[in-house]
DNA sequence: GGTCAATAGTTGTTCTCTCAAGTATTTCTG
DNA sequence: CAGAAATACTTGAGAGAACAACTATTGACC
């Protein structure tokens, strides 16, 4: 790929001489943007990478894994759809198809609650679970291709960390 | 949201004496997907954010604002498709698209090389520069939001060190 | 108890991306 | 120089997700 980590941090020249030299007069190279950019370039390609992974393993895609892997984590291997939508950072109407998808396939099931018949979980199959079995190794091994062989165990918790104190929790609407 | 962050980490209890419990059966939970879970919701929180300031504002969508930030950074006001393409973490079809929406908006323009007629730049129209003045302070309040008001300066110049070095230039076909 | 707002999910439309195939131009080979 | 392979980009079809509008259920207030 193209080197563009060639950064104008040291640049303090004068601007206007060298005709072609960008000085970066609209403030797009701050640190923040850096890592912005950092952040968005990294998770596409590491997303790439796994989809790619499961492509070859002839798995269906991520979000069927992500979501698979949520409902697994839970408690009672059941989800409900606003926990879910959160979990997987898409909106709601995007999780009904993607849910209708899993359903249709026979990995997940759609139950409803009792107390409150408005809400309604997505619970895990024996074949999602099964599934889910299958491509775990596989998102696994791509992803200690992607940080092992680059990252200590230190950096990546330290990543993590990092990440997450970035995100908070803030919902401040405006 | 959720607190998920209660890991099980320490967990060493017998795992079948209380029911619902947990234990991780699967590996989802080591360091690497602990750090990549954490890598795609942060970018899809900050992705939502900056997002959302820009629809606020009555501005194009963060692509548009990624590919004229992009070819304004570069040497000429102009960059060769597939570079960009690079630059965008898209398919070149994406781009022959993204591309044509902002020709029609005006933004841009498709120029042609001279001395290979393959390649074609999409170069910058003052246009697109005035918006991109006006879409930068969106961005930029945004970012600091996010990044100054939780993570000092050095890290996240260590954030964007240690996506750059996750990230690396591998072109492991498989 | 009846009405109104709030909450949980679903549906239809539209947009944008990916994938596979296609065109045009250049470079390599004989 | 002719033909094959490689490169750069475009096109068309399909899938996935966002957005807004909608239904159903619950809880609050009078």
């Amino acid at each position: 790929m193209s080197d563009t980590s060639a950064l104008g941090t040291e640049r303090t020249i004068s601007q206007g001489s060298s005709g072609a030299a960008k000085a970066d007069p609209l403030g797009t190279c701050s640190p923040h943007h850096e890592a912005w950019r950092s952040l968005a370039r990294t998770h596409a390609a590491v997303s790439g990478r796994l989809q790619e992974a499961l492509a070859q393993a002839e798995l269906p895609p991520l979000a069927w894994f992500e979501m698979l892997a949520a409902i697994a984590a839970s408690d009672e291997e059941r989800m409900k759809m606003g926990e879910l939508a959160e979990a997987l950072v898409i909106t709601r109407g995007g999780l009904t198809k993607l849910v209708d998808r899993l359903v249709k396939a026979g990995l997940i099931e759609r139950t409803f609650c009792e107390t409150d018949r408005r809400v309604s979980y997505a619970t895990l199959l024996p074949a999602g679970a099964e599934l889910l079995e299958e491509m775990v190794p596989v998102v696994s091994a791509e992803l200690e291709l992607a940080f092992a062989a680059r990252l200590s165990e230190h950096q990546a918790d330290d990543l993590r960390v990092t990440l997450d104190a970035l995100r908070g929790t803030a919902c401040n609407g405006d």
